[in-house]
DNA sequence: TTGTCGGCCGATCGCCGACAA
DNA sequence: TTGTCGGCGATCGGCCGACAA
């Protein structure tokens, strides 16, 4: 899963920590956002934060609902001294500048009906570039998803006014993801120059939940 | 689950023994059908048969496809000497007489853009009575699945020459149910006077597989 | 008696520009 | 610039009897 994609469909509020970094692990806010009690092992006490370090981060998406989240290996550090100013516990802003582009579903976007409107800027920066000789100006859009599938768009800019528009294949992607009004889209531009689709589900019913028997705490030896 | 039902399903070649009654258990032959081999307790060592007696049996239905199986817990019999004349080992024909009809669906049958030819026997014995005075004779018949779900069909008697249509709602049922040529469909009376339907699977790509870490056998006291 | 086919009609899908926010 | 709407043409689902096996 690139990286990229993953923190394009995160949202920019969401900094991950590097491997090797000190975070503050705190259990009981964990436990509020899983879905189930996890168990913690009693050599932990009842702490209410622990200073770990992190053995790996990975970046994951959920199989059905494309929802991205990340599995994070901790480990209790021995060092009590709360002092994390010398690390960077978030990370920068990436370095290779991916471009991207978020957008909320419209009623009409996501009505079975219709197509997806393109806001201007997005068609221009992030889609390929398009032959504007033509009349009506159309090409097939081809787009990665966060496990690699590829979809297929026809785009066209017609109306009058003229605007951009997905319509064949717009229609077979909503329904395959269940996408609503609401929920968001994410075109980005990878580094390599592919372009890649990603959904941000709108909260909602709070189908988010933590699967807290997936957690574990590294056995530290301390 | 309506044991008459399940033995429809299941088919006439299929006897059940009764509970408290003598079997002889093949680990090996169940090992060769399972999908993974099943875990035997040392204490049964290797031996190509054990004669058993039955504790338990419960008729079951996968949820997904519909395909009928049983559990049946079995216990080590301390009387070595097989002499199964004195048990009935397998089930008799059961006492009450409840109709079914199984029919193996034709293209016809399956293609999304038709109905389901009924045979002439099936809507006449099986299905509720039609009033014949109407022109064409139609009503709607209503039938339970092996999970209880009500299915609701046309029932129609119609064309020349005249025979037994479902039209409404078949199409329905075979995409539900991702029924394909070849597939069997069982319409059932059963003892309460309910019409119940039931599918049989073709056993073509040999999908059925026993799960084999879901077998046990009762620990033995001997 | 019943399996398959072509006809046909209505519902739905989905592409379109008009219009207005 | 872009969200929503009504129009409308193409496609598809599905009900029908004809016909033959």
């Amino acid at each position: 899963l690139d990286p990229q994609l993953w923190h394009a469909c995160a949202g920019a509020m969401v900094r991950m920590p590097h491997v090797g970094s000190k975070v503050i692990y705190f259990p009981q806010g964990h436990a509020e956002l899983a879905a189930s009690i996890p168990e913690f092992p009693p050599s932990l006490g009842m702490a209410c934060m622990v200073l770990c370090r992190v053995l790996s981060v990975k970046f994951l998406a959920d199989a059905e609902t494309d929802e991205v989240y990340a599995r994070i290996y901790l480990q209790p550090d021995t060092n009590r001294d709360i002092d994390l100013h010398d690390d960077s516990p978030s990370s920068p802003p990436l370095p290779e500048k991916s471009a991207s582009f978020a957008k909320t579903l419209t009623q009409s976007d996501a009505n079975n009906g219709g197509g997806f409107s393109v806001p201007r800027y997005c068609a221009e920066t992030i889609f390929p570039r398009l032959d504007y000789s033509q009349d009506p100006p159309v090409q097939i859009v081809l787009a990665k998803d966060v496990h690699g599938t590829v979809w297929k768009f026809r785009h066209i800019y017609r109306g009058t006014p003229r605007r951009h528009l997905l319509t064949t294949g717009w229609s077979n992607f909503v329904n395959q993801k269940k996408l609503v009004a609401g929920d968001a889209i994410v075109f980005l531009r990878n580094a390599s120059g592919e372009l890649c689709v990603g959904v941000r589900r709108s909260t909602r019913g709070a189908t988010t939940s933590i699967n807290a028997s997936s957690w574990h705490l590294a056995a530290a030896t301390s």
